[in-house]
DNA sequence: TGTTAATAGTTGATTTTGTAACTAACAACC
DNA sequence: GGTTGTTAGTTACAAAATCAACTATTAACA
C-alpha cells in the first residue's frame, strides 16, 4: 500500500510558501515578542503607523488584509501600553485616527532597525536575480485573484 | 509628523511571503472545509499519509513541522472520521503507524486532484522562468537557518 | 536489576483567532 | 423629519493554536 506518487507537497506552492513564511518570519517574531511582548497583529498595526503615519483602524484594513476584529483587538492593546493614542474624527465620530506616542516610535524604530537588518540577511542567501524574481512574483502572489 | 521612510513593509520578506501564502491559498482552503470539514492541520497529515505512505505522528511532525499536539489532535479527528487507522508497533508500543483507509484515500485523491489543478492555475500566472526561481528560492528559505 | 533519562504521544489550561451579532454614527431618499 | 441602508468599530461566543505538564514506554548504564 505503499503507492509511488508524483505529488509531492514540496511543490505545492500553497504549502511551499507557507513553509517558507513560518520558516522566515520565526526569528524575527522572536524579537517583537521577546522585547515587546506583541503579537504579530500588534507588530503589523504598528508598522503601518510607523511608516504611514496616522490613519484609521479602516485604512489599516485596506492595506494590510487584516481582519478588522484583529485590527480592533490590536489597537486596543497598543492603546493599553501607550504605543499609541486614539483621536475622534470631529466631522465623523465613527472614525478614529490613530497615531504612535513617543514611546510607539521608538519602539517602531527598533522593530525597523531588526527588519531591515534581518531582511538583508534573508536576502543575502539570494542572487540578486532571484532576490528580484522572488519580490516580484510574491507580489504578483499577494494580490492573486482566486475567481473563476 | 507624516514623516517619509524609506521602508515598505511590502519589501519586508516575512510579510510579503505571508500575504502571498494566505492569498494563495483561501480558495484551497474553501474546498477542503467545504467538502470535508477539515482544517489546514488535517489536510497536512491527510496528504502525508497519501503521499508517502504508512508512517507515524513523529515521523509526519519532521517532515511537516507541524508541532505535534497538533498532529495529535488532527489525527485524532481525522481517525474518528474513519479517514485513518492506527496501528500500535509491537516492538516499541510508543509508536503507532498511521494509514489511509479507503475513505482516506478517496478524499485524499479528490483533494490531490484539486491541489493539481489549483498549482497548474497559480503557475499559469507566471512564466517559466519565475516560477521555476520562485519554487527553488522558496525550497531555500523554507529550510534557512536563522543561527547567528 | 534498579534507577535515571529519553521518547511518542496525549491532555488540560490559556491565549489567540474567527464568525456573527451588535452599537453608534452617518447617508440617502422619500 | 423619519425610515432604510451603510459604515467604523466593538463585543460575545465558539473554534483553534499554543504551551506546559502528563502518561506510558523504551533506553542507558551503574
Amino acid at each position: 500500500m505503499t503507492e509511488k506518487h508524483d505529488f509531492d507537497l514540496q511543490n505545492f506552492l500553497p504549502y511551499l510558501l507557507n513553509q517558507a513564511a513560518e520558516e522566515s518570519s520565526l526569528a524575527f517574531q522572536q524579537v517583537y515578542k521577546d522585547r515587546y511582548g506583541m503579537l504579530r497583529t500588534e507588530w503589523r498595526v504598528l508598522f503601518h503607523l510607523g511608516i504611514y503615519g496616522r490613519m484609521t483602524a479602516k485604512e489599516i484594513g485596506q492595506r494590510s488584509k487584516m481582519h478588522k476584529t484583529k485590527i480592533s483587538r490590536a489597537v486596543a492593546r497598543l492603546g493599553e501600553r501607550r504605543f499609541l493614542t486614539r483621536q475622534q474624527d470631529d466631522r465623523d465620530r465613527r472614525l478614529e485616527y490613530l497615531e504612535l506616542t513617543n514611546l510607539g516610535q521608538t519602539a517602531y524604530r527598533d522593530l525597523l532597525g531588526v527588519a531591515k537588518t534581518y531582511d538583508a540577511k534573508l536576502s543575502a542567501s539570494l542572487s540578486a536575480e532571484e532576490d528580484r524574481v522572488l519580490r516580484s512574483v510574491l507580489r504578483k502572489l499577494a494580490s492573486f485573484d482566486t475567481a473563476d
